[in-house]
DNA sequence: TTGAAAGCGCTAACAA
DNA sequence: TTGTTAGCGCTTTCAA
């Protein structure tokens, strides 16, 4: 059986009242007899049950997140920093992971909410003002990153939109007329929460029709899309290029060109999104967006934690500066 | 304030234990009354209090991990893989990183234990018979993977030593007689648990005295071993293998070996371990040994949770397939 | 400076 | 079939 309060009580004399003030450091308490019960609780080898203390603070110590998955780099790289801000904090950390279906995010969300958790780092699939209503329900700390909700929301993240935009532009001072774009299947949208790849989309349709790019891109949302860019012919005379979504689309189209023997930016330019780290290791050096997911983690855990600890957000939803990384792909 | 048990009973004129039966499903009340709870339940939008109930029922439905952290592809991998799994069984998860420090990943344990995790799965850096009895005064189920502690705790991995010697006389019998083995710092040996990293060099040694090299191998054990690496003349004639303990050291050798401009693999052989997912994106395909590691993730927790509700393990220590992976680096 | 007792929200054993 | 009550281990208030 697990030593308790009461056992250390017992076990010098006192009540458990004043074991909890030796334990706590609370005032009141004679220093010789703060010693003795000290030397118990080492001696018993006594550990505190956060549980009960939970159950009385009302207070866990714990954060949660909910996050897709961890294949991509970025999503890994982000819950290594935020453990290690949550920890320093002296939080723990429950981890979820959707798999970007709805109605397992909530079951995630509710499952954290029942397990007392103090706050939540949301990346969420869901959207919408039912959800909004849904998650108000619960009165729990929330921050969001990577996908926005509403204003109505503490967020942390950078300008998608600005940042492809950016992006795109520099493809077209480069000289490129003709644009493929490739991102995930955005079916869903409206119902579930795709604010990022909107985002990142409309960035690239604004840095064209301001540019007065008017051959309308040619947009592949498909999971199949390796296959649908067989569909393409590529020529060296006008030249295209290939912007993705993300990086590890555009490490399969460029394995895939690769394959194609279809020579990147000779005859097709490249560019990805994220600069996932293991780009390093790759010929030619893709052109990307660079953004601090760490530094998205440690600000989301310290925001909450704050929130958590004063009762308001101290800082407002951030953008933080993201950067075009010039590789050799376009 | 949250809705209580307390409060459906007073709403539907029961009492607490009342609602209790028709919230767990327990016999003993009629139809009618289950149903008018339950109405209420959803009408009040009643959420149980987890924290209240674990601490009655002495458990938590959590499981804790402790990692060193998610920089490597193959842990973040193992953790997704992991929480999919116990949250199947209705788990939920703690993650804790220990960055491999031996104190950090003692109050990692201590933390999860104070929590009250049903079960923890352990990839320790810590050892030794100290450690044993330390994690034993726990009396928590706990489950190792990666690094093997002792026959006392159960385990689940691949056969490090056997995978590397596979690999080494696959090498071997590819004509090379020169070899550089490069792997992390092992000054903690007999301290920090490094058993994944001892055996896998213990594997390289083994080949090559099996097979009679009698050429001591060149043994780079330190952070710096790029450095290391510049003062090694490479020469076709008499052509060397480097072989690294891990598929992230072997990228960083690929990478400064194109830089220097020597080839792979004809002038140097090159071999990882790990098979991380990013391979596939480089040329030459580097030569290097796959183990299952989503597997590893799942029978960990589903042993765990088994040791959790049988009382006992009903699978021993297992050892995972591991595969040859051969392409073109060496 | 200390002790006694109530109570956090839930479950479970016993009574009715 | 239902209600009552004790208690999980801790903190906190009030009284001594």
């Amino acid at each position: 059986m697990r030593v308790t309060v009461k056992d250390i009580a017992k076990y010098c004399g006192v009540s458990s009242g004043t074991v909890d003030r030796a334990l706590n450091n609370r005032p009141g308490i004679k220093l010789k007899t703060k010693q003795k019960v000290l030397e118990a609780v080492k001696k018993l080898n006594y550990r505190p049950d956060f549980t009960a203390r939970s159950l009385v603070k009302g207070r866990t110590m714990t954060l949660g997140i909910v996050l897709f998955d961890l294949y991509n780099r970025s999503f890994a790289q982000l819950l290594n920093a935020v453990e290690l801000k949550a920890r320093e904090h002296g939080y723990f950390l429950y981890i979820a992971l959707t798999d970007k279906d709805p109605e397992n995010e909530k079951q995630c969300i509710e499952y954290l909410a029942n397990h007392k958790v103090d706050g939540i780092i949301l990346f969420s699939v869901n959207q919408g003002i039912e959800f909004e209503q849904y998650l108000q329900d619960f009165s729990i700390p929330i921050i969001t990153i990577f996908n926005f909700i509403s204003e109505n929301w503490e967020y942390v993240g950078i300008q998608e939109r600005a940042a492809m935009r950016d992006g795109v532009n520099h493809i077209i001072e480069k000289g490129y007329k003709n644009f493929i774009y490739i991102c995930p299947p955005l079916k869903h949208m409206g119902k579930a929460n795709i604010y990022t790849q909107e985002e990142r989309l409309k960035g690239l349709l604004e840095a064209l029709h301001t540019k007065g790019i008017n051959d309308e891109p040619l947009i592949i949302k498909h999971n199949d899309y390796l296959k649908e860019l067989q569909k393409v012919k590529f020529a060296k005379d006008n030249k295209t290029a290939i912007v993705c979504s993300c990086d590890l689309y555009a490490l399969e189209v460029m394995n895939y060109l690769k394959q194609k023997g279809v020579k990147i930016p000779e005859e097709v330019g490249l560019m990805g999104f994220d600069n996932i780290d293991v780009l390093k290791y790759l010929t030619p050096k893709l052109t990307t967006i660079e953004y601090p997911v760490e530094e998205i983690g440690f600000i989301a855990v310290e925001s909450l934690i704050k929130k958590i600890e004063n009762g308001y957000f101290t800082d407002t939803s951030l953008s933080l500066e993201y950067k075009l990384i010039v590789g050799e792909s376009i």
